[in-house]
DNA sequence: CGCTAATATATCGCGCACGATGTAATCGTA
DNA sequence: TACGATTACATCGTGCGCGATATATTAGCG
């Protein structure tokens, strides 16, 4: 335990800075920064039919086709319970394809389907609108998700 | 059970940087750390019965108490369809009472119950868990958060 | 006073996100 | 070969988060 001796936050309101004036500010400030980024996404990825989480499976595919559910959800960062209903939406919509492999029948591989791999022109335009809307340059942008990326894997290590 | 695989040189896909490899990174390393901070605040805040968002609604009304519905909104970035049901459950476990306004019966405002005012104490070891596990400086938090809520705000007025 | 607009909150439906649990396929080891 | 352990997904229940919509109260205006 850090000690919390000198308390730096002024108790005038929260105007600013959310509604936890300590050290979690940082989290809250992390956790209002996802949702007004979702705000952003939305209306962009509204026109191809794609919620923020499904345009990122669809990426992953974009960069590799015939990723398994456990590999798309490492790289997302997220359990079955939550891919697998996503998938089965975006299975719903045409846009991909899900398979038991041959070699091995535990393992579901996703593919993308021709209305899928054609999507990924129209999607194309969606990350230089983020980072027009961010209002950032290029490599400040690339330093914060550096800061960001560096933060998660540092909590990652504090299960036990 | 949560692959976390050995850092450093994996090979395989794509450890770092996650599925969008634009600028877009910046919103899935938001994305990214956003849920990563949930994980770490979730067995904190279980011993409180309470969940994230649930905490900082509580924290808003220890900073002040009795405020409405709206305000409470506004310190949260959220709108009434999410907190109305988040502060009935409040209320179903007995920290707080909801109760419409004599001078303006549209609005509700929400008071802490002794229980709710008890468990600030509980609550107060929280930040500065989250700032251990977070494994950086006071300073370079408060920076971080900064540059997150400039990134927030700038974000907002891309509305139109 | 009556009527319309604005305000404040609530309700509904959908899609994440995750803990807990279930199921089938594969592996390890004797 | 047998069989428990592991692996990879799937299912279920709960709680956000939000768009769309509903309801009730207040404000404004002629």
């Amino acid at each position: 335990m850090v000690a919390k001796s000198g308390r730096g936050a002024e108790p005038t309101g929260e105007p600013e800075g959310g509604p936890v004036g300590d050290y979690a500010r940082l989290c809250f400030s992390v956790y209002a920064a996802h949702h007004a980024l979702n705000r952003v996404y939305q209306p962009l990825l509204e026109d191809l039919g794609l919620t923020y989480p499904q345009y990122l499976a669809m990426a992953a595919l974009w960069t590799r086709d015939g990723q398994t559910v456990g590999e798309i959800g490492r790289a997302l960062q997220l359990e079955t319970n939550t891919l697998t209903p996503l998938l089965k939406r975006l299975e719903a919509a045409g846009l991909i394809a899900r398979a038991r492999a041959k070699s091995d029948e535990r393992v579901v591989v996703v593919r993308l389907s021709a209305k899928g791999a054609a999507l990924k022109a129209r999607a194309a335009a969606v990350p230089g609108c983020i980072l027009a809307a961010t209002g950032l340059e290029a490599a400040e942008m690339e330093r914060l998700s550096a800061e960001l990326d560096r933060l998660r894997a540092s909590l990652k290590v504090e299960d036990a």
